[in-house]
RNA sequence: UGGGGCGUCGACAAACGGCAAGUCAGGAGACUUUGGAUCUCCCAUCUGGAGGUUCGAAUCCUCCCGCCCCAGCCA
């Protein structure tokens, strides 16, 4: 058994082509092999609790348990929740979930930097000790005006030089509630000439008379990202501690605070977070969507976070794939949502049950039918997987096909049904238009009359001759009806921060990026489709019922369009 | 004009001084009872630009150009 587990490392270590190098995993690889940190690895995902993960989270979800993974090693869950203003249980236990879905385990490492609120306190107050941190009394408008600029250093702090005892009280005093917010803060002690803006004495505890979501009204004081982050990696002995770019300028301040206190010094890394095309990824931006209605919710099948995903349809798997597939590195780069539905074709593509389902139903009656003739036909539940059986699809004289599949006057390459001409539909015969009925008033094509050949039944005809197209359909009578809600990308443009002079991101929103179809026909064995699963509609795409499905009312979400090559001849066209 | 990063195919992304991987997109064809899937082939004589070092440069050096981030008591 050991030995076995033995050769298959060895053949996975050999054949790293399967695993796409990065920095970040050729970094921890060498640390391995000098021995840093005992040749440990243990990373954590260190979410805020104040909005839901998004994709560009995945990423990061991906990066930091799968590393660890691969090296035999952990990945702890951490919510970074200093700042009770902005942060919600609502928002915690939606991210575990959502962790949890993508298919990843913190095991009994679930840890809050809440938690070390007491131990965080004792940091501070050793800093002040050293004579490397103080209570400043500015108000924030006059920190600001000390700071100086970019181009300008700061002013050194009239408070900066108070001994140690009178820090310490007034530390205290900050922590017992005698002062109000925005009073005094406690700052760092380093550099205000410093080109790093960071380390111009930076504030270490605020003063928030907030309740907090798990400590209550415990803290009238609450530690910066920058004091809490650095003490709680190095007390659950990170040894990579993986973010994203925007915080490389804060490494220098992160390595100050644990050489100050000389304690275990994990380090930090940066790789350049994601951007995916036709969509936003800030959870401000996100937010917004979500409070001003523009979507139903954080879960909202248009929406780029994880439960969204989740309700449109897409898996786990297709997920991790994708993650996997756009690497990891320094740049910033913009990837194409393409990439995103191609993994998610994927998956379903070998995976999802095939079904006939008519999404805009036109009327056919084959007029030489037997009026009360129904046959069931078979049909292949996935060719992608023949263990996956077959089904019986009711067929009749009277049917629905999609309306897209009729041309009165068919276009250069359009091989779909015309008058005179003769299709197959799936699993059943081959049939010909004979005769169109038009509405007198509007001259709209009601309905279809045709004729089958009764010895093309399944769909071959014995005579060899050919047909260009097969057609999806469903038998009037034994269909169901279903609600389809036809998902597009959010926004109109590729990049919809690339705002225009007067505009803002809200002004690229797609408003067909939901198209609500009611009256779709779906085949009799959908009947109870259990919310989420997820079917590929044959030539339409796949779908996943709705959580607001039920037995009475049929929900389904398009998940994704399958590639359509007909409708790339469409478009040029015209 | 300060500090920190980054520039390789339309989009991602490898290559760590030895002669530009792979994936998506795109194109051509084969096959096909999904215009799906699958399969085959094509798609950077070139790595932001200019010099230099070297037998040899995307990789090293110099200068230039461009893009991103930082002036919250947010993370």
């Amino acid at each position: 058994m050991k030995g076995k587990r033995d050769k298959e490392e060895t053949k996975t270590t050999e054949s790293d082509s399967s695993q796409p190098v990065n920095f970040i995993r050729a970094i921890i690889a060498e640390d391995i092999k000098a021995k840093k940190y005992e040749s440990r690895v243990n990373t954590r995902f260190p979410p805020e609790p104040n909005g839901y993960l998004h994709i560009g989270h995945a990423k990061s979800i991906c990066l930091n348990f799968g590393v660890a993974a691969e090296f035999g090693g952990l990945c702890n869950l951490r919510f970074d929740d200093t700042n009770p203003t902005k942060e919600e249980v609502e928002y915690v236990e939606a991210i575990q979930e959502d962790v949890r879905w993508l298919g990843f385990d913190w095991d009994n490492r679930l840890y809050y930097a809440s938690d070390y609120f007491e131990q965080l306190y004792q940091f501070a107050v050793q800093l002040i000790r050293k004579g490397k941190a103080y209570v400043c009394d500015l108000s924030p408008r006059e920190m600001k005006d000390y700071r100086g600029t970019l181009n300008e250093p700061g002013r050194e702090s009239p408070y900066r030089n108070r001994t140690a005892e009178e820090n310490l009280s007034l530390f205290k005093r900050m922590k017992e509630g005698e002062f109000p917010d925005g009073s005094r803060t406690l700052r760092a002690k380093i550099d205000m000439t410093s080109g790093n803006i960071n380390m111009r004495d930076p504030v270490i505890y605020r003063i928030l008379h907030a309740f907090h979501h798990r400590t209550g009204n415990k803290w009238r004081i609450y530690p910066m990202y920058d004091f809490a982050h650095c003490f709680s990696d190095s007390m659950e002995r990170i040894t990579h501690s993986v973010c994203t770019l925007e915080f490389e300028d804060h490494r220098p301040l992160y390595d100050w605070f644990l050489d100050a206190l000389d304690v275990y010094h994990p380090q930090q890394i940066e790789f350049a977070r994601l951007n995916l095309s036709y969509t936003v990824l800030s959870k401000r931006k996100l937010i917004e969507l979500v409070e001003r209605g523009y979507v139903s919710g954080w879960d909202d099948p248009r929406m780029p976070t994880i439960s969204g995903l989740r309700r449109r349809g897409y898996t786990p798997e297709s997920i991790r794939n994708f993650c996997e597939r756009i690497g990891v590195a320094k740049r910033d780069s913009m990837v194409d949502m393409g990439l995103l539905e191609y993994c998610i074709r994927e998956d379903l593509n070998k995976t999802a049950p095939r079904v006939m389902a008519v999404l805009r139903p036109l009327k056919v009656v084959i007029e030489n039918y037997p009026e009360d003739l129904v046959e069931e036909m078979e049909a292949i539940n996935n060719p992608e997987d023949p263990g996956a059986g077959t089904r019986k699809v009711p067929f009749s004289r009277v049917l629905y096909i999609e309306k897209d599949d009729f041309r009165e006057d068919p276009p250069k390459q359009f091989f779909r049904l015309a008058p005179g001409r003769e299709v197959r539909l799936r699993y059943a015969y081959y049939i010909k238009c004979t005769d169109v009925v038009k509405d007198d008033q509007t001259g709209e094509v009601m309905e279809l009359r045709c004729a089958y050949d009764p010895a093309t039944r399944g769909g071959d005809s014995p005579d060899g001759r050919k047909v260009r197209s097969t057609l999806h359909w469903v038998s009037a009578s034994h269909a169901l009806e279903a609600e389809v809600r036809m998902y597009d990308h959010l926004f109109t443009k590729p990049d919809p921060n690339d705002v225009e002079e007067g505009l803002d991101f809200k002004s690229y929103i797609n408003p067909d990026s939901l198209v609500t179809l009611t009256s779709c026909r779906v085949e009799p064995g959908l009947a109870g489709a259990e919310p989420g699963s997820v079917y590929q509609f044959e030539r339409q795409g796949y779908f996943c019922a709705d959580i607001d499905s039920s037995e009475g009312s049929l929900i389904f979400n398009r998940t994704v369009t399958l590639r359509d090559t007909w409708a790339k001849i469409e478009k040029l066209q015209k």
